[in-house]
DNA sequence: CGCCTACTTGCGTATTTGCGCAAGTGGTGA
DNA sequence: TCACCACTTGCGCAAATACGCAAGTAGGCG
């Protein structure tokens, strides 16, 4: 299956927005972290050194891209890496950056 | 090989600029197109509908980051992937977007 | 050389995006 | 209920980006 599948414009633009999340280094910084294990907002926060709301915004496009999920506990909300695709798509990327 | 793998600010910074080629519906659609076989400026216009000046901007974007590369022939510029995993890249990320 | 075709580059503008900071929300425990 | 903690959301601003249009560059041909 080497052949062009053409896609709707409408299916573009939610891949498009797949690769916005993937379009800034701070939110890449996030997904190597996440590799390692679920971290919760103000680990990430410290992790990838950035402040708390601006890292909750990233995590929202990571989200609403649908590369992130997350888990409450008490008050703290812990997120991941939504599918291991999302790591086996940004180690081709890295691969593709050369 | 599960384990994370923490990249540079640099490099980062350079896997973001292939996330960044890759956030835009019109070049997605490039690529759809360049899977069947290379194309001519005027040619990927035409295809993917918009003005010729701005589609030699959008492959301005995939060519610095590395995603399609060009043999010239008289006046006309031919692109083509410049790898076959970028499409297996866009692949994947059609894949994450559901 | 002049002229045409194919493409690239420059420029102005409207929209989007990342960020800091302030304010709001929601769960927990005294 | 009150205070506290973790997080989210709103707002304003600077920087980046997509687009249309005009102008510039480059190769081919008479």
């Amino acid at each position: 299956m080497t052949s062009a599948t053409i896609s709707s414009e409408i299916d573009r633009e939610r891949f498009a927005a797949v690769g916005r999340a993937l379009a800034d280094p701070k939110r890449l910084c996030v997904l190597e972290t996440l590799a390692a294990g679920e971290r919760s907002v103000s680990e990430l926060s410290r992790d990838v050194g950035c402040q708390v709301p601006n890292m909750s915004q990233h995590l929202a496009v990571l989200r609403s891209a649908g590369l992130v999920a997350t888990r409450r506990d008490g008050t703290t909300v812990y997120y991941r890496l939504a599918d291991p695709r999302v790591l086996e798509t940004y180690r081709l990327i890295q691969g593709l950056a050369r």
